[in-house]
RNA sequence: GGCGUCAUAGCCAAGUGGUAAGGCAAGGGUCUGCAAAACCCUCAUCCCCAGUCCGAAUCUGGGUGACGCCUCCA
């Protein structure tokens, strides 16, 4: 597949490592709060990145760490009279109960930056020993910049530019306003734990790097994140592993464009953002996942209520394909009939065209549209009135449902059936008051059970119904 | 100032040289006791100007407008 490398600027054929499999790094969230949309983005974008790489049958390791030590963890703790630790384990638990609300598979390792101290302190001395990195009085050891040669290869920034934009805060102590800290001399009451150069904390970019290398090696395949990370964050990670390492650390670099609100950027900073939470408890989780898929992954997508509404709507059509199908198919019956034969072909290559979109830098986008396209020669040729056969409607059902779950689409199934029986014994009811023609009757049974989000649809196979928003 | 992205119908969004995918919404129709769902039909010449070309939404130049990174941020 071709993948866009942000490191050459330029679609690239992705070439793994290790053939048939495919280590990458995604950069997980400082959990101090609950995720807004904007962060929902690379996690979902990136769970399709991964699903479809296992669907060609590639042997995906994904890491995503959760940074649980830093600045804003600590205020907030602060604020919350807790410690750093109640803090990130609380945030932590709550991106689960989201991620998993978006369908996005638990990384294959969610290691934490705390939990890995001694990885990022082997770094950090290499780095001091082969001069790339420097202690000062106050505790704090700072990366050398200058000294790296290709620094501002990724953000493909001249370094005096970078330079003349750097300053240096009050109270550091740098050589160099481009230097950063890989370590933070402890602050009294700040969380702190032993290094050579006394008490301190890890400075952000470098727990990736020793994450990165801890558990996918010093050259990975893919790394990826949002736009935001390409400076510095992610240009720092290259400076501090390859000085490290004397390897490439990641082969390719992906990054997502941004969520906006009213073509402003979403950040916590600027405090225009909307929660994951709070959208779901208005329209679901995958309303949210559907937008991130809607459009290419590097393209700013523009939230708003309207669309969000318009991307439930989208998935509706989907849902009530494959419940049409699967509905069909329990009262299909058995037994090939001529002519499907040629039906069969025909929806089996829906996959090949979704997968030349896919391969096109993840053109979620087009590979969404060969899902209506399906959807639409299911609704046309398998229906009431074509009567297909049992092992037909079985093919298209999972065919069409293997193109949905790469995408992570159509996850949602009815629960709640401790009711089932009684809406069984209403249906019935209504099914014997049509049967007498007693129409007022039978209206007046589906709207009382419209009111309890139940909605009925008659076919000629019996009552199809389904729990609504 | 440096580097970069974007501009396609009422809304969302693909397409990046050969005559505009898909979805939502809207209108008309078929089906239905009525619905629902489904199906059929209708609905754009691609921000502006100038070029290149047999041919451009797609390439070049110039505008206009929006946005991002260069400081914590997905």
């Amino acid at each position: 597949m071709q993948i866009y490398n942000t490191l050459s600027r330029k679609k690239e054929e992705f070439v793994p490592i290790t053939p048939g499999e495919a280590h990458i790094y995604a950069c997980g969230p400082t959990v101090y709060n609950y995720i807004h949309i904007g962060n929902a983005r690379p996690i979902c974008v990136f769970d399709v990145l991964r699903r479809y790489l296992e669907s060609r049958g590639c042997k995906v390791t994904f890491v995503q760490n959760f940074t649980d030590i830093d600045d804003k963890i600590i205020r907030r703790a602060n604020e919350e009279k807790s410690d750093y630790l109640t803090v990130s384990n609380k945030y932590i638990k709550e991106y689960k109960t989201d991620a998993a609300g978006l369908n996005v598979r638990p990384a294959t390792v969610h290691p934490r930056a705390t939990e890995n101290i001694d990885e990022i302190l082997s770094i950090i001395s290499t780095l001091v020993e082969k001069g790339y990195a420097y202690p000062v009085p106050s505790g704090d050891v700072y990366f050398r910049t200058l000294k790296d040669k290709e620094y501002g290869k990724l953000s493909h920034q001249p370094i005096d530019d970078l330079q003349s934009g750097a300053r240096i805060a009050v109270g550091e102590q740098k050589e160099n306003p481009l230097d950063f800290a890989l370590w933070k001399g402890s602050k009294p009451g700040e969380p702190s734990w032993d290094s050579p150069w006394g008490k301190g904390r890890p400075g952000w970019h470098i727990e990736c790097s020793a994450m990165a290398r801890r558990f996918l090696g010093k050259t990975i395949d893919i790394h990826c994140g949002g736009q935001d990370l390409i400076f510095p964050h992610h240009e720092n990670e290259i400076a501090q592993s390859e000085c490290c390492n004397g390897v490439p650390f990641s082969h390719y670099w992906m990054h997502n464009g941004y969520i906006n609100i009213n073509n402003k950027k979403m950040s916590k900073s600027l405090g225009n953002f909307f929660t994951v939470r709070e959208v779901a408890e208005k329209y679901g989780y995958e309303p949210i996942r559907y937008l991130m898929i809607s459009s290419h992954y590097r393209a700013p997508i523009n939230y708003s209520v309207e669309i969000i509404e318009q991307c439930r709507a989208a998935l509706d059509r989907l849902y009530h394909c494959r419940d049409n199908l699967r509905f069909l198919m329990e009262h299909a019956p058995s037994g090939e009939k001529p002519g499907e034969e040629e039906i069969r072909t025909r929806m089996g290559g829906y996959e090949e065209k979704f997968n030349a979109f896919m391969d096109d830098d993840l053109n979620t986008a087009d590979a969404l549209s060969v899902l209506f396209d399906f959807a639409k020669d299911i609704n046309t040729n398998l229906n009431a009135d074509t009567e297909p056969s049992k092992e037909l409607c079985g093919f298209a059902l999972e065919h069409f449902m293997k193109l949905a779950d790469v995408l992570g689409l159509l996850y949602v199934e009815k629960e709640d059936d401790t009711q089932d029986e009684e809406i069984e014994k209403l249906i019935a009811e209504r099914t014997a008051a049509r049967k007498a023609k007693n129409w007022a009757e039978a209206d007046r049974i589906r709207d009382e059970l419209k009111a309890r989000h139940v909605v009925l649809e008659d076919t000629p196979q019996g009552v199809k119904w389904k729990i609504s928003e």
